[in-house]
DNA sequence: TATTGTTATACTCTATAACTATA
DNA sequence: TATAGTTATAGAGTATAACAATA
């Protein structure tokens, strides 16, 4: 699929946020890819940093992606050297997942990336209507 | 002094869209299994029923779907004999995707079961607030 | 030459089950 | 017994190329 068109058939709310949502998706999946990354590194990478230090556990919860997910991101991201796994203090099953300088160099660049996708999208709103979509957005069950 | 209004945090709007959309998709889902019908499925339906006869590559554009994508579904829709395929009366290279009386009874029931998806997605917000979030996204690129 | 439908194919995403090592 | 991480796997979604029939 390369077209995009407007016309919807019945207005659904579900069935706009899932083409949107998709939409942003693979704007932000092209824009990473001279990184090497897609839009699911791209927030496993954000949450880390933002709540430094989480079990792949929660980063699962957090970010609502399944364990096993979890594992092939961190994978992903460790081989690029973005982030590390480091040992729990007290539970030695647990790992958390670090951010390195280099993934936090990275991540600042592609945040950049990651605003322009959401600019472009919500470009014919003005900043009071940005603001109430997301409040509704995070209103949602 | 007035109060800043909190900046949208860039790059998180596209982030919201996805999770809720890919939440509105899997809840339609399960919905539709007693039918043995997904979300994509529902949205052939209910575009072929609205525009009456659409051609497949018509129903593509309208819905943001690959052709190849669209011959399968239209395949699983005919194989129940919810939709025909007819001839177009002048292009014999078309074929217009018709909705069938069975198709009718199925959309009108499966179109309560997607009401009642978006009911539930949208149960915190009050109706004044569904129809902003409705405007919102249809204005969105 | 271009377009419609179609087939084949590949890659990503999602979800589940089962295994390991720890607790 | 239960939990964190891991591996394997299968199904669904997405995207591309190529082909036949027709325009």
């Amino acid at each position: 699929m390369t077209q995009e068109p407007p016309p919807v058939p019945s207005g659904r709310v579900g069935y706009l946020l899932a083409r949107a949502g998709g939409r942003a998706i693979r704007n932000l999946n092209r824009a990473l890819e001279p990184y090497g990354l897609r839009s699911r590194h791209y927030t496993v990478l954000s949450a880390s940093a933002e709540h430094g230090g989480l079990s792949q556990r929660e980063l699962g919860l957090v970010l609502g992606v399944d364990p096993s997910a979890v594992v092939a991101l961190v994978d992903d991201l460790q081989r690029e050297g973005l982030v590390r796994r480091d040992p729990h203090p007290e539970d030695r099953r647990t790992r958390l997942v670090v951010v390195t300088d280099e993934g936090a160099r990275t991540l600042a660049e592609t945040r950049k990336l990651a605003r322009g996708v959401d600019d472009e999208l919500l470009a014919d709103l003005d900043a009071a209507e940005k603001r109430t979509l997301e409040e509704l957005l995070l209103r949602l069950r």
